[in-house]
DNA sequence: AACAACCACAACCGCTTCACA
DNA sequence: TTGTGAAGCGGTTGTGGTTGT
């Protein structure tokens, strides 16, 4: 078997499934060291990890507070409203679920919530979707997600910090004004096979209160939409729904 | 008992964004 | 203003357990 170039130039770093000694070392140095600084862990651990896998591990496993086990029906539920809402965008989902982490949320709905929604699920022989095939392949910024009527991000990064961005234009927005195919839904190409919105500041021109019944968090009797939302609002992220509020 | 198929979740990968020099 | 490393994100794959044949 011939070795990668990167298993030649990191051959020390070890892969695969955490051993509980592992999680010992990792959670002894963040209490000593504090989180942070990542890519020195391994060194100063003596951990044969990435500084990556030591992060993921940390975040998603080690962390105190994290909550393990089966999911709530609140918590369930929650999922699905934010995701109708939201989209993939798990950490933003996460955050709303105290204890839960994005991946965790994001492995839920893959193997739980997803199935509930069958004209979303993803087929393999779907050009539209990403395959193990072509992983690599960068993804349209047309590309739909499953399921949803969402403010699907681009293939990665750190979606919260667009909402904030300056980026004004966007080329999915610009480029459907063009688009003559169905008049019944613009946004909507006639290949896609969901209808999404593909810009994230689209957000904050919800109406807070129609924000509030996608989650279904009114009540009717609250005195203020911060009241109304406050039950959702325990998580430290949610920016865009927060700075709306305000 | 042995094997295959399926399922759930942990971990990895490639990318973007941010912070800072 | 630009370059670079760290951190964060979502998509995808790998692994181990369970169930069916």
């Amino acid at each position: 078997m011939e070795r990668t170039e990167r298993e030649v130039l990191k051959p020390q770093l070890k892969k695969g499934l955490w051993k509980p000694e592992e999680d010992l070392i990792l959670k002894k140095y963040v209490e000593t060291h504090g989180e942070g600084n990542w890519a020195t862990v391994s060194e100063r651990s003596g951990l044969m990890r990435g500084g990556k896998s030591c992060r993921l591990r940390w975040k998603n496993y080690l962390r105190p507070n994290i909550k393990h086990g089966m999911m709530s029906e609140a918590e369930e539920d929650l999922i699905i409203r934010m995701h109708k809402l939201l989209g993939n965008r798990w950490s933003l989902i996460a955050g709303r679920l105290p204890g839960r982490t994005d991946n965790e949320v994001k492995n839920y709905w893959n193997t739980h919530l997803n199935k509930r929604c069958p004209q979303g699920k993803r087929k393999k022989d779907d050009s539209n979707t990403t395959t193990s095939t072509n992983k690599k392949v960068r993804r349209s910024p047309h590309s739909r997600p499953i399921c949803s009527a969402s403010p699907k991000n681009t293939a990665g990064g750190s979606n919260e910090r667009k909402e904030e961005g300056s980026r004004v234009t966007n080329p999915w927005l610009e480029e459907t004004k063009s688009f003559d195919h169905d008049a019944e839904y613009p946004l909507s190409p006639a290949n896609y096979t969901t209808f999404f919105y593909d810009y994230e500041p689209f957000i904050p021109l919800l109406d807070s209160f129609a924000l509030c019944e996608a989650l279904g968090c009114c009540s009717g009797e609250e005195t203020s939409q911060a009241d109304c939302m406050q039950p959702l609002m325990a998580g430290p992220t949610l920016s865009v729904q927060e700075s709306h509020l305000n």
